[in-house]
RNA sequence: GGAUGGGUGGCCGAGUGGUCGAAGGCGGCAGUCUUGAAAACUGCUGUACCCUUGCGGGUACCCUGGGUUCGAAUCCCAGCCCAUCCGCCA
């Protein structure tokens, strides 16, 4: 959410940036709301004074009559309050269902447009392996090898579920106890989330459950929803909370199931692993001071790009053009892995996404900061990071690393968790 | 699942109808003292919003939503959440 008075001051700046993000909003009709709603404030307040004063001389009124004359004209206050008030409150209803569909501001160097005009800004350094075999996509392989079992998931859970079984076990314990090592050593906190959230802290974060296009389950009596990132229990630890300036930033890297429904995505590309209902995430997340944010936003980058890089998989970082950046996020980079085995060839697919959300999820969520004898607080600025999703990863592993004869090599720096360099299976 | 007890300021914790935005403590800020620091002592110290060029003034907020009342942190109703104990269980 964006400050209110923010929107009001610069409404044509805002509906400018509504328009680039392809996101159709009032914002003229907003000011007007809210100005109507200004008006009303002072009205009640003036009433709500009022009364208070006539509260106040009841009890210094001796005679009778006059104490209650008073108390009449107090209920005659309190009513005409009453009714100013709910006046008010229906403009604030319908000003924030405008305010909340206004998306964060943009990064003046977030390239404008929908998503062909995302910009690619590096490569990693593995480059592209070319096979002089007919390559096989994950889900060849998986099978072949024993790794992942579509057709049991889909028999316990329903379609987007899976088994992982054999190396495919151990390749993501040891993706998890790789990306936590390094972000340990980089300085973030590791954390294990809860699965699950509520609604408030969901919404806070910027996601929408239980709507007819919700990505998120629900569990029913109950006001419980299953995360679809740990950005979710990240952002939520400290909703509500004021923070010490000198505390931040706060660095935490998480790992969580994560769970979407996928609601409308069938038809896309998303054979296998691609686009499951359940998968695991190491995810970081940062708490900053405002001028602290750009900055995280480039270490998360710098930070992702390292870990793939020491995968040894071949990706390109794209900064996220604005008609594709969502709510919240202020800036996004996404890191595309080569997948040999995705569509015709080979193409690169998303495996991590880097946001800054500066303080829009914190005004949602109200987490802000305080400065040591300053008065007043401020509102932190929030970012996450995808370390590695297992789910993605193992595509980019399992398809970059096959060999001619069938098996996969195991990525060097995951061979102390693995316990092999290669995955094979043994004709019977 | 059963039984209790709770939700109050940055934190802890008093407060059962007006004098309560709320005692006390911690933390924070300023000062006295000290070569400096610590300790001790003194004073100040919630948040949001509205009006005002400024000085300043006002309104709301004691989990949430209803209700009673001229007036509610306090009384009534409903809900949410948390904690502890017991049972069950990895």
């Amino acid at each position: 959410m964006l400050d209110r008075k923010y929107i009001v001051e610069h409404a044509e700046e805002v509906q400018q940036n509504c328009r680039r993000r392809g996101v159709e909003v009032d914002v003229a009709r907003l000011v007007e709301l809210e100005q109507q709603r200004r008006a009303k404030l002072q009205e009640v307040q003036e009433l709500n004074r009022r009364a208070n004063e006539v509260s106040k001389s009841i009890g210094k009124a001796k005679d009778p009559d006059e104490r209650e004359a008073r108390k009449a004209e107090g209920r005659r206050l309190r009513e005409a309050k009453e009714a100013a008030q709910a006046e008010h409150d229906t403009l604030e209803q319908e000003i924030l269902a405008i305010q909340a569909r206004i998306p964060n501001l943009t990064h003046p160097e977030a390239p404008v447009g929908d998503e062909s005009d995302s910009r690619e800004i590096r490569r990693g350094t593995t480059p592209i392996p070319q096979f002089d075999f007919p390559v096989r996509d994950h889900v060849e392989l998986g099978e072949a090898l024993d790794l992942i079992d579509f057709e049991g998931g889909a028999r316990v859970a329903g379609h987007g579920f899976y088994f992982l079984r054999n190396e495919a076990v151990l390749l993501e314990l040891a993706l998890q106890q790789f990306a936590v090592r390094q972000l340990i050593d980089a300085g973030f906190t590791p954390v294990i989330t809860p699965d699950l959230a509520y609604q408030e802290i969901l919404n806070g974060v910027g996601y929408i459950p239980r709507g007819p296009e919700t990505q998120i389950y629900s569990i029913e009596n109950s006001n419980l929803s299953l995360v679809a990132t740990a950005e979710i229990t990240l952002g939520g630890w400290q909703a509500g909370q004021v923070l010490d300036a000198d505390d931040l930033p706060i660095k935490l890297c998480g790992i969580s199931h994560c769970f979407r429904t996928e609601a409308g995505a069938a038809g896309r590309a998303s054979r296998g692993l691609y686009r499951v209902h359940q998968f695991t995430k190491v995810e970081m997340f940062a708490f900053t001071l405002p001028d602290q944010s750009e900055a995280m936003h480039e270490h998360f980058c710098q930070l992702e790009c390292q870990l793939f890089d020491a995968l040894g998989i071949p990706y390109r970082v794209i900064d996220t053009a604005t008609g594709d950046l969502g709510g919240p996020a202020y800036r996004k980079y996404d890191l595309e892995a080569w997948m040999p085995g995705r569509g015709d060839g080979g193409t690169f697919g998303e495996v991590t996404s880097a946001s800054n959300c500066t303080d829009y999820q914190a005004r949602r969520l109200n987490i802000r900061f305080k400065r040591t004898g300053e008065k007043g607080t401020h509102f932190v600025h929030t970012l996450n990071g995808t370390a590695v999703a297992i789910s993605r990863a193992l595509i980019a592993i399992l398809e970059n690393y096959q060999q001619a004869d069938g098996s996969v090599i195991v990525p060097e720096v995951l061979r102390p968790w693995v316990g092999k360099e290669r995955i094979e299976r043994c004709e019977e």
